[in-house]
DNA sequence: ACAATAACTAGGAATTATTACTAGATAATA
DNA sequence: TATTATCTAGTAATAATTCCTAGTTATTGT
């Protein structure tokens, strides 16, 4: 893998943010630094970033958002506001718990906790 | 809203099955009973049933695949088959202890166990 | 420093999943 | 059974993403 500024910039991006952003957000804040970067090298290149995990992709509603926190974590999702949070859960026993129970060899455990956060809470 | 022969009838595909289809399968399946029946009439009526919460809609890696199973409930994700398998985990004190630490108001708590069924461990 | 070259990019075309549109068909109703 | 509002087939449009290609750039050996 050789060194590219594309690259580089988009990872910076990504990194830059907690709010989880589409392809699309990284694309239009990549290009205030490099105008003349195209969509397809943003995909192409979150999708590396991805493959040598440096970053984490979300599957939110059909549609993929990238996130720089690699570490196992689960989101709060505000049907209102449309935000992910990031909270830890502990499942300590849960894994333990799925492979004995359905001899199932657990990679991750994905949870998302659908709802309304505090800010739309009338 | 109307009866309609097409909506019974893809319901009763949707209902017939646990492999939570996509809605390309449920076209294909569904045209068995009738031939000339359109992709845009699964679509639509998928999405009907799913607002009347007649079936419930899963989001899985990008593509939405249907389920007539519209309890909460779980799944565990197989890499190898693709496959999703119902399980139901029970998630007492889960929902009040995110509501009291985020002040979140919980509608819905999606888990997703991704790795390795039993069928693809040797 | 320079040439060779493999990897990378911009730009646009292609693909996939899904939704929108419209003229004609059909279920409900009076 | 005539009326009408809803539904369908077929097709066009849209959105997210990937693919393709000629030209560009980082790397490596000289």
């Amino acid at each position: 893998m050789r060194y590219s500024h594309q690259r580089e910039t988009i990872k910076k991006v990504v990194y830059g943010t907690d709010s989880h952003p589409t392809a699309e957000w990284v694309f239009r804040k990549t290009k205030n630094a490099i105008p003349k970067i195209s969509l397809g090298t943003v995909y192409r290149n979150l999708k590396l970033l991805a493959e040598m995990g440096q970053i984490s992709v979300i599957n939110d509603d059909n549609i993929s958002r990238y996130d720089w926190n690699t570490n196992s974590h689960n989101h709060l999702k505000c049907k209102q506001c449309d935000s992910l949070i990031d909270i830890q859960l502990v499942n300590d026993g849960l894994i333990s718990n799925i492979k004995k129970q359905f001899k199932f060899d657990v990679d991750d455990v994905e949870i998302t906790i659908i709802g309304t956060c505090s800010k739309h809470i009338k």
